[in-house]
DNA sequence: CATATTTATTGATTTGGATCAAGTGCTCAT
DNA sequence: ATGAGCACTTGATCCAAATCAATAAATATG
């Protein structure tokens, strides 16, 4: 149940056996039904959650009621506002379950518990803001074609476990100019 | 001399009489020369910087030689490039004074000091992380129109300060396009 | 199962901003 | 002061992606 977020957090710094045992005892464990919101518009965001098992996807409406994916999430990927969390904020997004998920949730009294326990997990917020840059792929210098291309690369699975209409969205075009992307079409 | 930059961190928390002492106390005074680099890429950004006179650029030239402009900054601005100074590795921008400058430079070991002393600086270097959102115009929803009046509206010193040429490559859009946009051609 | 709705594809057209180009006016260095 | 290069403007053209439109395929709902 632990493996997948065990293994993650390694990567953010050394960790003892007692680090890790503290660590996992910290966590709640949430099934999300499909479509269920782990956070709404409004809501602070209280929590830095592991999807264990699943699909997310984290977007915001705009004025003209439009939807703008700003994150497609799926198994071993972390999910936070981290604007919200760190300001104590009301967020300005929708993090919902795309398919049903099993997410592991630590709240931000529990990382401050952590973080007086052990040095090591200092880092854990901190980092987990730098793995998420706003929007990487829709404000980048890149083309619709390259952008698509760099999520090809980096995110296969995202490709594979979403609609193309929330991909579109991601990647900040329109659903006809991706699916002419993918076909293939020569410029 | 410390007057505004005083006022400006009273901004970010509660500070006592002999915080804000032992904050000046800790204050180094730079003159820059136009054109002169306060940080260069591949240099680690050691030290926050408080514009207090002058103007300032930061840029990044990408593999086509090509200059981005990231920010534009006047008078009573921080300069920070964020990512390099929490991760201490090196940047990949330039910080170059526009106008000849006079800039306040606390560095990260005279930080680090600080929050031993007083939990109140504790925020100081996390909330100028939030005052500089990456790309802020260039980046979003907005049309090249829109972003130029959003920065009008918000920085109208910037516009009054900068040449053309860089407020354009700040707002991600061609100095014509500019050009044309504040001639109020119809669209 | 049947039908309604949503999603994806494909084509035609439009369009905003880039690019290319030329001319004017500044600024700065000698 | 003078000339060489910048900076800015304005015009013409081009092009990538948006928009508009229609249909097909997939999914959801009764």
């Amino acid at each position: 149940m632990f493996d997948s977020i065990i293994s993650s957090i390694k990567g953010f710094g050394n960790f003892t056996e007692e680090d890790i045992s503290l660590f996992t005892s910290k966590l709640q464990v949430i099934n999300l039904a499909k479509n269920n919101f782990l956070l709404e518009e409004g809501q602070v965001c209280q929590s830095l959650y592991f999807l264990y098992e699943g699909s997310v996807r984290i977007y915001m409406i705009d004025n003209e009621s439009d939807e703008h994916t700003h994150e497609l999430l799926t198994a071993n990927d972390w999910i936070i506002d981290y604007e919200s969390f760190t300001s104590q904020k009301p967020s300005g997004y929708f993090i919902q379950a795309f398919h049903e998920s099993k997410i592991l949730e630590l709240n931000v009294y529990s990382l401050h518990e952590l973080i007086k326990a052990s040095a090591s997990f200092f880092r854990l917020g901190k980092v987990l803001g730098h793995e998420f840059p706003d929007y990487p792929y829709k404000n980048s210098l890149l083309s619709p074609r390259e952008r698509y291309a760099s999520l090809l690369a980096s995110k296969p699975m995202v490709i594979q476990t979403f609609p193309m209409k929330y991909i579109a969205s991601y990647l900040g075009m329109r659903p006809e100019t991706l699916s002419r992307i993918r076909s293939g079409i020569r410029i």
